[in-house]
RNA sequence: GUGGGUGUAGCUCAGUUGGCUAGAGCGCCAGAUUGUGGUUCUGGAGGCCGAGGGUUCGAGCCCCUCCACUCACCCCA
């Protein structure tokens, strides 16, 4: 057979998993900033338990299968569901919970732009709070951590699930499969146009007619001005009580946003509804400005029945998931991600065979300076050294040659601009400091 | 999962109405008198033409099946 990856799977090479690698030491830092630790927890599961979370969708597509022992497992679906299989195990853990995960989850969709089989997720959540402080929190983290990878225009659209149970109620629809078309024909407006929901919206819903759709067209601007958007929505749905709270809530959580972050990036969108069945209050997605299709790169909300399945004591939740693996592509595309070969700054050449020894006591100098060093790894002409450095990216050379052991120097050669000096390693470790920070690095 | 498109060298692609040993550019390897790279020049390696079957005297070109990639729908990080 070919030997490649399965459908939907892929490799990372080590230019790409430089960079990813890099992009996570950012969001870990961003989510440590924030108060939140990490915690790990398996790739498997009992099936049992990940079953009826994440709807009929969500089931059909998880990896599940008898192990040797004859047990009924599945491979974890997003983070989430363990999350909450982690608090009730660990029954004492005190609250507030903070955590952030970062691990791959498996999801056997028909692989697309951007969409993979395999690919990692980070999560951060914050169990035990029901608060608009929370749901903020998380708003919060989301700006701060695709701010500190450089992503300069992002779109936050944001909902909350008692606005979409109140529209549903105010236009007479039945809860259950009524509710469920109508959530997804919602969904696909921003796609299809108004034109085109209103008359699928009348052919579906013939009770609730033009005028209904009209209804939901007139609130769901979400170019709008979130507090706009909040004003007109509270015009239709003010008077259901679940949208009257949905709508407070709302307004606490931008005012604090706006507070310790931008209110400039999100959009209040009553027209997200979110596929996973277990949220329960506010949902948020978050786009790329510059590449839409790639679809959501970060999106979560409040889930507050799903911890208490397990743990058998209610305990609100609140959370956002950053699809690195997405937003990696979409970076790599927008190419404003380093490409990088190797981690090493300089490459200490082999001038012979003899000479070995002092290119072995060079690297080992510079390393214990912090340097990340490679020593070519045979005495090859030189030509060929040099161009091993330049094939790898490697912005220095350095050479101990016959003389230069004698003196107990070395050549220092910067390889952008060609310029060769003898210095000591004192000096060469910091001219290869200041040449790497001039990179920008 | 349903429909459309595409699979020729490591990469991007040519390949005439089916017709001898399948091409280019880039990349890769080796040289151009032996303490220095990027440019240039010379030479070289590398393709069961996605896989399997069929039609034909003859298939990279036509037909069928499968696999992979891709676009739309669906759903989603």
């Amino acid at each position: 057979m070919k030997p490649q990856p399965l459908r939907g799977f892929r490799d990372y090479l080590p230019e790409d998993m430089l960079a990813k690698e890099r992009m996570l030491d950012t969001v870990r830092a961003v989510f440590e900033s924030h108060g939140y630790p990490p915690v790990a927890t398996p790739a498997l599961e009992y099936a049992e338990l990940l079953l009826g979370k994440y709807g009929d969708e969500g089931e059909m597509l998880m990896y599940r299968f008898r192990d040797n022992g004859d047990r009924d497992v599945a491979m974890r679906y997003d983070l989430t569901v363990p999350l909450a299989r982690l608090v009730a195990t660990h029954g004492g853990l005190p609250m507030p919970f903070r955590r952030y995960q970062i691990a791959p989850v498996w999801r056997a969709e028909k692989p697309a732009k951007g969409r993979f089989r395999e690919f990692v997720q980070c999560d951060v959540d914050l169990v035990g709070v029901d608060d608009a402080s929370a749901d903020a929190e998380m708003l919060l983290i989301g700006q701060d951590v695709l701010r500190s990878l450089g992503v300069a225009s992002v779109r936050q659209r944001v909902n909350h699930r008692g606005v979409l149970r109140a529209i549903t109620r105010v236009l007479g629809l039945a809860e259950g499969e009524e509710e469920g078309d109508f959530l997804r024909l919602l969904d696909k407006l921003d796609k299809i146009g108004a034109e085109k929901f209103r008359a699928a919206f009348a052919e579906r819903f013939p009770a609730a007619g033009d005028a209904g759709a009209q209804r939901v067209l007139e609130i769901a601007g979400g170019e709008a001005p979130p507090r706009e958007t909040l004003a007109r929505l509270e015009g239709m749905i003010g008077q259901d009580p679940d949208g009257a709270a949905a709508i407070e809530r709302l307004r606490g959580t931008l005012d604090r946003v706006e507070a310790g972050g931008s209110l400039d990036l999100i959009e209040v969108d009553p027209s997200i509804a979110r596929g996973l069945s277990y949220y329960t209050g506010i949902i948020y997605e978050t786009f790329l400005g510059d590449l839409p299709e790639y679809g959501s790169v970060m999106s979560g909300g409040r889930y507050d029945g799903l911890v208490g399945m397990f743990a058998g004591r209610d305990l609100p939740a609140v959370g956002i998931s950053l699809g690195v693996d997405r937003l990696f592509a979409a970076l790599l595309e927008l190419g404003s991600l380093e490409v990088r070969r190797t981690p090493s700054e300089v490459l200490v050449v082999q001038f012979s065979e003899e000479g070995s020894v002092d290119a072995f006591r060079l690297a080992a100098a510079l390393r214990s300076a912090g340097i990340s060093v490679l020593v070519h790894p045979q005495a090859a002409k030189l030509k060929k050294q040099f161009q091993a450095a330049n094939a790898l990216g490697i912005p220095f050379t350095a050479v101990v040659g016959r003389d230069e052991a004698a003196r107990g120097t070395l050549q220092l050669k910067e390889m952008g601009s060609g310029e060769q000096v003898e210095v000591d390693v004192a000096e060469a470790v910091r001219r290869i400091r200041a040449g790497v920070e001039g990179e920008g690095r």
